[in-house]
DNA sequence: AGTTAATCGAGACGGTACGTCTGGTCTTCAC
DNA sequence: GTGAAGACCAGACGTACCGTCTCGATTAACT
């Protein structure tokens, strides 16, 4: 690791050092797995990155700046594309929560939206950052619809924040380890609609 | 108001002074309405309800007890009957927003969310209340399914989930000002479903 | 010590802890005395207090505040009375140096004039002192008018303020190991003047 | 001024560009004047100069050395010869005493002998220049003692220590606005002496 | 004429200390 | 024996400087 083999980084000159970066990001990670968000503070990763507090604000202005791109780092999930739509949503939401529960992606992503509730600027880097995945989420259901799974008259941008919705409170409230069956149960739900009638 | 009365409460003996408690939750409230989540803190309340640290701690163990009763003590919102499903959900959630943006409710809510991601105790009260609160939104739905106007196979539980998941995230996301059409959209997907065939 | 007896003081109730004030104090002195004023910081006599650093600044507003209290908590430099000016001129300035040098008021001391040319509150605080401490060496010299061993229309407190001056001055360069004989020309150049004609 | 022609001064090649040093020079005396001492920082200096650190810290080891350089730059005070030794000292205090009021010597000075308690460099620097000086004021005792104005035995460098100290603690304690009266009081005690007898 | 070497402004680096704020605990005193 | 008050230790906050380092450019002096 970076901060193992040189005992004390220096300045490479006029210019952002990238094993600092690469260190702080990596304490961050590590705070945030280890100590939680409670635990998580600018003092703690500098500790943990044997870098100097000023050198973690000049490059994120905030918690939550710093929050964010250490979620960004991490791996995506993989959204399938089976073919079939239901299929494709709960393997999708599978991911999502095994990806969650399993890397610290989920520990760091809690953090994010709590410190969003505090900072301003955390609520913004948010805001794009989930309309980004609304949209990517949405193509699932655009490829549905283009296959003629999905009625003409829906709403992409609506069905995927809505499965995002259920994501996040799930993430929020520790129900990450939702049986699958539930998990069925919510998309069959969504595509065939809880109305008796019409039927 | 208690605060304005007495400029300095004094004990009333071996008992809790009601004054007092009123005076710290009013003091939470006001608190979180005009400094919001990132500037309430147990020292602020203190200051403003003319109250001792102490006080506030023997009676609420921490923020989130606290955050909890303040957010109960306030008007329920309104779970419209009209006797059709998509009706009584398009209204809940339509109440339930202009509740959430209109009161200080919204705010106390939140905040109470944020605190359960820092606070393990937070989390579990949280949890408990949002179970209850799952049982009474679920009755909308058991009610339309008594009418038949869901399938028999329906579980109350996740599709109020389901509902209460797409509330919560707009909340937190600040899109409390969601239009009518789009809420109406999502209670028809969610009654009728996305899928194309089948209908 | 104080410090070593409890391993964490607690607070006594809604007022001052003797205690901490006591701790703190000492730390204070030790600190200057171990790293000297360049190593004197609220910080680190926190630390070594084992006290928090707003209990320092709620009862101190500045560091020179503090290191004014520790110069007057130490014992006072003995002012002879020999009956003879001259000896009592010599024996306070040697009192003073000895004093001064052996104990750590001169330390105390020194940094208290430094620190006033930074704080504008220091400056005033040992303006104060300084007056203070110039009537009381001028009493040296009244006393000695009042024997008729000064002239009549000699001002005391410019002669306290000569006298001062050569000890600061030797104080703030180092130079309090002054041999006696140097002093005692000193002290004599002031009683019989420095001029050929008039003897 | 050298600052302002040149928007960015560059390197002259393998030597002290003197522009840099120049600029560098009047940069501390005008951070000195503008922020008083508490304000000098060798940063500040650097943006007042738009030089580098790294310039600053290669051409003056500390901030003493700056100082240092600062203050032997300024216009020497001017030592009267009169012709009298009275007049000769009290019109040299008075000199000294104007010239630290109205240029930035005070400040200067001042500051060089607090950054002198913190750092021993500046200690030793600033009592090698005040023996220079000592010597220097020593000259007007030594053209009075060949006058006869003096009695042999008097010790030139005692008297000017004396008469130095007396300005060093009016500058430190902000009394450089003395009037002539008492500096001239001052003078004559030392020239007469304050003993009663022996006239 | 090309190379070398020292200088320049610039600014990032790991640190330390600043003075303030809050968290949760504890004790005293008035009621 | 409770409530209000406020002090206590602890430690995070975000900022200012410290003194060091590395850069890329610039240019005089030495091959």
């Amino acid at each position: 690791m970076a901060e193992d083999a040189d005992q004390a980084r220096k300045s490479i000159g006029a210019r952002r050092n990238p094993d600092s970066a690469e260190a702080i990001l990596e304490a961050a990670e590590a705070v945030l797995v280890e100590a939680g968000y409670a635990g998580f503070s600018i003092e703690a990763v500098a500790r943990r990155a044997r870098a100097g507090k000023p050198t973690i604000y000049r490059w994120w202005p905030s918690k939550a700046a710093l929050l964010l791109e250490v979620y960004q780092r991490q791996k995506r999930v993989d959204v399938p594309d089976t073919g079939k739509l239901e299929e494709d949503l709960v393997g999708f939401l599978e991911n999502l929560f095994a990806h969650w529960r399993e890397t610290s992606s989920g520990s760091v992503f809690r953090s994010l939206i709590a410190e969003a509730q505090t900072d301003e600027t955390a609520a913004t880097a948010l805001a794009g950052y989930a309309g980004g995945r609304r949209a990517h989420t949405g193509q699932i259901i655009e490829r549905a619809k283009a296959r003629g799974e999905v009625a003409n008259d829906i709403d992409p941008a609506v069905v995927a924040d809505l499965v995002a919705s259920y994501a996040w409170r799930h993430l929020l409230t520790n129900r990450l380890d939702e049986p699958e069956a539930t998990i069925r149960k919510v998309v069959h739900y969504l595509l065939q609609g809880i109305a008796a009638s019409g039927r």
